[in-house]
DNA sequence: AGCTTACTCGTACGGTGTACGATCCGGGCA
DNA sequence: TGCCCGGATCGTACACCGTACGAGTAAGCT
């Protein structure tokens, strides 16, 4: 049944996951879930530990700074796949299993990579306010590739530019330059990749993590 | 209208934010809305664009890095004035003037720094995602100082114990133990200061950026 | 006076989550 | 065998949601 909801988020938006629509899909009357989840939050909150479940764990075989890579990386993955997720983990407020298993394993790694407690906690809060942030971001703009990227960036540019009503591109350009030259001028151009962007701002943070470990 | 709206959101959550019970507040039928506001979206999206017009934009008077940090930091204020904001900017996908004007101003700041372009794009995607994050984590958690903090963690951990039927706290803690040994042994000792561990955060990445400028 | 334009809103429709109570079914026990 | 009981299923109903439609009002212009 959560795999099922899944399923249906996943397919269908997240905003068509109704009680009803989802007991169709089962085959079943909408009622019937109720006997299963006490209410449709708790099925939200279902459904958000299993892609906390699709999240690697960090393993203890290889130092902590290529362990949080692989899970960070593995996080925006899991998130990607499962956008309607980004949106829910806000306003769940009750972690689930796989959720504290996540948490678990993620502080153990900084732990036994020597962080103290406080570094630990600032590196957890700095890099899990990243993964989500930049899923965030990246969840709520319809493009995958960096060349796709290139088109809709100028299409929603010119978009923008007829909506406002009397500008032209030009002023539109003239009121908003710096705006203009990063995304006419460049992203329109050499295009957007999510994956390595991603990434760069992620070793960004690993380095500096690294370097406050080294030096208290 | 929108003043009103954002007063309610506010005060009531974002969850009773009616048509009906937003013109109930500006003594109107609920129809009437709609000559002001083609639709609800369009509604969240003017709300949302006043939380962005409250956000300092950064000025040209001082240095790139201190000019990031006051936005940085007046963006984590405004969306903790709003919470309700941060749940709302993920779906919102036109901007609106406010929005245009801070992403330009961003733009402008970092270019006038001396960013290359592709760096900017970095440098604004890191910060971004860290901000946007950081408000998403806060948002999701009841309380707001870190006194408060130390006694809601214990009250939670207690909770969640019961919660899990056949476990006793003991056994949680074996389950877990670096979950146990941050949250009852530290956060529930001291505290935790979300403002002070979002400027740490913020400037161990205002750091790497500058590095990463330097060396470019 | 008549027309236009801007604004207000009562009613209604199709959707939502879910409370309540009726129904079915399978298995232990007298 | 007959009985009952607990879990699973679901039809119906209710309150609430966003909003389409069209009728009503009032002010300003020709």
């Amino acid at each position: 049944m959560l795999e099922t909801a899944v399923a249906l988020a996943q397919g269908e938006g997240l905003e068509s996951l109704t009680m009803r629509r989802l007991a169709d899909e089962l085959g079943a009357g909408a009622m019937t879930l109720y006997h299963y989840v006490p209410n449709k939050e708790k099925l939200l909150d279902g459904m958000v530990d299993i892609v906390f479940g699709e999240i690697e764990l960090p393993t203890t075989d290889v130092d902590w700074r290529t362990a949080m890579r692989r899970r960070a990386i593995s996080s925006r993955e899991a998130l990607n796949r499962h956008r309607w997720a980004v949106g829910l983990m806000e306003s769940r407020t009750t972690p689930g299993p796989a959720s504290l298993r996540l948490h678990n394993a993620v502080l153990g790694c900084l732990r036994e990579g020597g962080f103290s407690i406080e570094l630990t906690i600032q590196a957890y809060s700095v890099q899990d306010a990243y993964i989500y942030g930049f899923a965030l971001q990246e969840k709520s703009v319809p493009f995958e590739t960096a060349e796709e990227s290139a088109a809709v960036a100028e299409e929603q540019y010119r978009e923008y530019a007829e909506l406002a009503d009397e500008r032209q591109l030009g002023e539109l350009a003239e009121e908003f330059p710096y705006l203009a030259e990063v995304v006419a001028g460049h992203v329109a151009k050499v295009g957007y990749n999510f994956a390595s962007a991603f990434e760069y701002g992620l070793d960004l943070i690993l380095d500096a993590l690294e370097r406050r470990r080294d030096t208290s």
